[in-house]
DNA sequence: GCCACCCTACCAACTAGTAGACAACCGGTA
DNA sequence: TACCGGTTGTCTACTAGTTGGTAGGGTGGC
């Protein structure tokens, strides 16, 4: 399916993607990448011909990371609000190591007007994906009597969506990683109780 | 207590406060500023002497005008449910009109590990400011009985704000105004409702 | 021999920012 | 009325450094 990535490749990518998470895509450049991955901007180039190409390729492979994570979450847990919580933890988790944040493809989307075609479109792929496991897994709880939605599970999923999106970049703002659980813990509650 | 813009400041910073809304600070130069203005890049200088202090400037005056409107529509409405209504048909309408679909803070504070210090404090405050506000807002209608909060009004303000600067960045990624309203209406009628 | 990988050297365009001259307008003064 | 200095705003011309990207040649391993 995907074509694997040479070590150096693989290095590349991961730098951009922590570069990504701290500013978006216009915040830094080829010779930022060069200077960490302790190479020439050139040989950058040598690995991905553009940079539009290059975050391209970072986000299909952040987003089939995500695909796999979460599909393996649901086989592993197979409890709906067992599924969310663990999804919640990850990202704080993520949040109070302070490695990655932030979601790629959120802090791509706030810059959505000014990105590549190729970038923007891999960008909304992503919030598809996220939005059909998120709808998927609440309609299960639903059925299995754990959640009592207000709507339809995709209308849920996208208001779930939101609150942990607008949570993560609270905590960015005020600087504070206990704020996304305090916001997403009991956006979770309520979710379980009959509404 | 403000020191006036004169009108061809003023311009600059309108056209500034765009081009942050599209694609925050680490998208645009002097150069596109001075090309909308229609002035030279010497000029804009002459007004603001730097880029940081320029978007410093903007987002000061966002915040005094935030401020305001807020504080305004409190003493028009004198309602909190009303009031957090309004709050949320203001963006709804900003979004559905296209002109200034996002709130520069928010683009901001997702850039924060990368813009100068001097901006991030005046987004900081920013936050503030607002979470104050809708604290407020939260607590004299739960003491009306309008509202019933799970936890204290500060923080369900953090969680109504993450709800808001979320749906933003939803109705962006999917491109699609109506799913801001979608997401924060049935947030409001939830706060309303005994839990 | 070829392929992955790296390099130096270069490019045109763009970045934020500076120097300094010029013009239009102001209220005050002779 | 006529000149004055100051303020405000504009310009051309320039800087040093950075941007994404290219040309082309070298090196090491299979």
């Amino acid at each position: 399916m995907t074509v694997e990535l040479s070590p150096k490749a693989a290095e590349i990518v991961a730098h951009t993607r922590s570069l990504l998470v701290s500013g978006g895509y216009n915040s830094f450049s080829y010779a930022d990448l060069a200077e960490r991955v302790k190479i020439t901007k050139a040989s950058i180039h040598h690995h991905f011909p553009s940079k539009a190409v290059l975050v391209q390729r970072v986000v299909a492979l952040y987003r089939e990371e995500a695909r796999n994570g979460l599909a393996g979450m649901v086989q592993k847990i197979n409890s709906p609000v067992a599924e969310l919580n663990a999804y919640a933890d990850y990202w704080a988790g993520c949040i109070r190591s302070g490695e990655h944040p932030f979601c790629i493809c959120a802090m791509l989307a706030t810059e959505m007007p000014t990105i590549p075609d190729e970038v923007a479109v891999e960008v909304r792929g992503h919030f598809n994906d996220l939005n059909t496991w998120l709808a998927g897994v609440l309609k299960r709880g639903a059925a299995a009597g754990q959640f009592h939605l207000g709507g339809t599970p995709a209308n849920s999923a996208r208001a779930f969506m939101a609150i942990v999106h607008g949570a993560m970049l609270m905590a960015r703002a005020v600087d504070d990683p206990k704020a996304f659980g305090a916001i997403v813990q009991p956006a979770i509650v309520k979710l379980t109780q009959p509404g």
